[in-house]
DNA sequence: AATAGAATTGCAAATCATTTGCAATTTGCC
DNA sequence: GGCAAATTGCAAATGATTTGCAATTCTATT
């Protein structure tokens, strides 16, 4: 199983940040919604507590540092976070270059295979992590027959 | 071998798009600098021919949405930009979480394997590319011993 | 459960990257 | 060469994120 809130409340301590409001309401709002989130949005979905946007940020900045979340900069606009593995299922995403919209996918080519032995023993860089993104049409787009520009 | 900057030119005339100086010097930059750059390093590397910032980045624009170029947001900071597949080798990313140097791998474990097959038939969604980046320690970062903080 | 001190927050202003309006210029085509 | 359409430069606008600082919240300790 993964991580939980209370691990990472623990993980904070031991480092010498407080466990705050801010930082559990959007650990929470992460929690709880299983797909990317722009900063914006999760403010959003705290408009009840009245957590400062800057509040967020600063708090995501601080996940993102820990790897407790980790930052998702696909397509256009800002980008999105996302908790980090550890805390919720290895899985890649499949985003949807006519629409914009992300889903998740968690087969993964590269924990089978021997890819990152092979790198490791060829150029000696060790890999630790990944992060594997997958465009295309999406199955509502390509049924309406929506195509985008192809370089060839 | 990669289509040339005539495949482009030609690409782009084919559309209505017109060749231009500013267009044709972003494309020259990023074909000699064999790594991803910032939209400020392209207009650095442009000072002498005098072309505007805002000229790199519509060109920029245009050539993403043609897939002639890809942006790359890695790491904190401006998203990069590189010529996409078709205009250069199939590669995938080794980012150090040290030391932050970028190297390019031209194995990929897409490519060979079925993924792509299994995850339309299971999802109906129709992969058209990839971006696979892997992090860890580079081969000198890990000489020295060095290390980042970790989450599990 | 009151308290001290450090860490964090809210707010507004600052910063940074990117986009845009518009007149002047460049480009493709006859 | 010359015309019409596309593109550029410039400056101002926008959008996202960061920051300074006083007020507040949190943790550990009485």
């Amino acid at each position: 199983m993964h991580k939980t809130l209370q691990h990472i409340r623990v993980l904070l301590g031991a480092q010498g940040y407080f466990w705050t409001q801010a930082r559990a309401a959007v650990l929470t709002v992460l929690t709880t919604h299983p797909r990317p989130l722009r900063a914006e949005e999760i403010h959003r979905a705290l408009q009840n507590r009245h957590i400062n946007l800057s509040s967020v940020y600063r708090a995501l900045r601080l996940f993102e540092t820990l790897n407790i979340v980790r930052r998702v900069a696909l397509g256009k606009g800002a980008p999105r976070y996302e908790l980090a593995d550890g805390y919720r299922d290895h899985h890649h995403h499949l985003v949807c270059d006519t629409c914009g919209r992300i889903e998740d996918v968690t087969t993964c080519p590269v924990e089978a295979g021997r890819l990152t032995q092979q790198i490791q023993r060829r150029t000696g860089f060790a890999v630790r992590s990944h992060v594997l993104d997958l465009f295309g049409l999406c199955r509502s787009c390509r049924r309406r027959g929506v195509s985008t520009t192809e370089s060839g």
